[in-house]
This record gives structure tokens, C-alpha cells and sequence, in this order.
DNA sequence: ATTATAATTGGAATAGTTCTTGATATTGAT
DNA sequence: ATCAATATCAAGAACTATTCCAATTATAAT
């Protein structure tokens, strides 16, 4: 059985924690118990961690997972479209659930990066002198700066 | 004395070989030997060079230097503006003398990376939803694909 | 249940880059 | 020109994020 979307499902408990639903499968991945709880992470911590940031988060729930596993799981979720991976400079890879195509604003005075999405009806393409005969098929856009909460 | 721009000034010699004089200082950099040989081989080979390519390309004139040095120049001269470094995702950095605002196109064929321009009065902010209050002070674009010559 | 396939683990290996230290060169003041 | 202060360079060690490897464990198919 292959199961596209929706792939989590979101209930709240009555003490307001979150619980997540996983489907066994993933756009063909096989969601074991390890996957399923990397995915888990990032659909909850929304903040871009770190192959490393999951690996301590998820620690609580598997004490003995390992990082290469943590990078495996990582690297598969990738692979079959249900993450993304994001990269700024050459930091550490961090990791995204959001699917839609988005762009990234890295605040330089808290480190946190903001999704950043398009305005509707804008084709990035339309925008830029692209050589002759280019067909695109990714984009990357990561913007730089302050956020000024006056 | 500090130099600005032009930074760089280049003739034709009668064999069509180029020469490239760069001034004693550029943007309060001294220009030492390493740095300028470094700077010239970015000139001249406007190919997104890594560290590792400007080293072999160096040694040609300078048979002495070391990669750590090609480092220190390539740090010195993306500090003070004069170069730019490139990256995408995690591979090796890339080093770039466009200073002009534009993104890269990688031609995933070839592998060739190809400067992009904005299209003239486009104004990248313009066409995001950025979160209120953003200041932006870098922007970078990444396209992918490939390049099909009918 | 048996077998085949896939996933996980922990540690070693890798690659790009940065750091450290001592030597060398350059600058500015005298 | 001399000297002190500063900047740069070279060589290799160290660092870090990530990948690889071999052995074990889990899952799926028969």
C-alpha cells in the first residue's frame, strides 16, 4: 500500500500535548520505527535543526539510536520527497518538513530562519536572465539579515 | 594611497596573451604577491574556481605557496569585498570576481556554473513574502538544471 | 519457520577547511 | 638606514560534518 498524502495526522490530547500519526509508509518509504521518529521530530520542532539536533531530540524516544542512522534517516526521508534539506554557507545541513516551494530568511541577530514563501502568481524564472535553453528543476533562495521588531 | 575601482586593468599583449595589472592596494587589502597571483587566476579563469583549483593554477607562478595561503588570500579578498564565495550545498566553496548582484545557474549535465542576472528593476524583496520588519542584507540564488543546446 | 532483503549500529575514514606556530616580509617612526 | 611593530606566509596538525564499512538486527516474502 502506498500512502501519499496526508502523511501525518495531527490530534491534540487532553493535557494539550500533540500526538502525531505516522502512516507505515511514506511515498514508498517504509516508515520504521526510527524514521517515523526523525520525521516526528521535524514536523514538531519546526525550527530547521540539525542532523545533530535531531539526534539529541530524539534520543528521548530511542536512547539507542545511533547519528549515522540519525544522517540515514535523514538522507531517505530526502531521497523520497517528505523532507527537505536546506543548507546556508557551509554549515551544518539543517532539515525542513515544509514541502511547498519556499525560500529561507536568516535572521543574523537570533540565528533563526524564517520560511520565506513567494508572492502568489510570481515564477522566480520570470525574474532572472537565465541563459538560453536553461530548464530548471530546483531553486534556492536564502536571504540574509535583521529582523527589526520595532 | 587607496585604490578603488577600476581594481584591475587589462591589455592585450601582441601574442593576444592578457596581462593584468592590479594596483599596490585594492579596498584597503595590500596586494602582496600571493594575493595578487590569486586574484589574477580568478580574473582569468571565470569558471567559479574551488580553493583547490586556484592552488594547482597558482603554483604555476608561485611554485612555492601553500593551500593554506590560497585559503588566507581567498578569506582576505572575500572580506574586503573584492571577491565573492560561492557555495552549493555542502560542496567545496567556490570563488567568484562578479561583484554585480546575481545568482548561479548549475547546469547539472556539464556541471558548468553560469552567472544569472536579475532581470533589470526586479527587486528580489519585492517578489517574497517576507516576515514584517525584515531587513535584507544578502540575498542568493541557486537554480538547477540542465542546459538543452536543440 | 526459513530465507532474503533492508535497516541499524558504532567506529573508522574522509574531505574541506581552519588553526597553530615559527619564520619571513613589510611598514612606519626615528 | 635601522629598528620595532605588525602583517603575512608556510607546513602540518587539528577540527567537524558527513560518509563508509562490517557486523548485527529487524522485517518481509515464501
Amino acid at each position: 500500500m502506498r500512502t501519499y498524502f496526508p502523511v501525518a495526522m495531527v490530534s491534540k490530547n487532553p493535557d494539550h500535548s500533540v500526538e502525531i500519526e505516522i502512516s507505515e509508509e511514506i511515498s514508498g518509504l517504509r516508515m520504521t520505527r526510527q524514521r517515523r521518529e526523525v520525521y516526528r521530530i521535524l514536523q514538531q520542532q519546526r525550527n530547521h535543526p540539525t542532523a545533530n539536533d535531531v539526534f539529541m531530540r530524539v534520543k528521548d524516544r530511542l536512547p539507542n539510536i545511533s547519528l549515522a542512522t540519525v544522517y540515514n534517516c535523514l538522507e531517505a526521508l530526502v531521497q523520497h520527497g517528505i523532507i527537505r534539506q536546506v543548507n546556508f554557507d557551509r554549515e551544518s545541513s539543517r532539515y525542513c518538513p515544509n514541502l511547498s516551494e519556499h525560500g529561507h530568511f536568516h535572521d543574523a541577530t537570533t540565528g533563526v530562519i524564517h520560511d520565506v514563501s513567494f508572492k502568489p502568481g510570481i515564477n522566480l524564472a520570470d525574474v532572472l536572465d537565465l541563459p538560453p535553453g536553461a530548464i530548471i528543476d530546483g531553486v534556492e533562495v536564502t536571504l540574509r539579515g535583521k529582523l527589526v521588531t520595532s
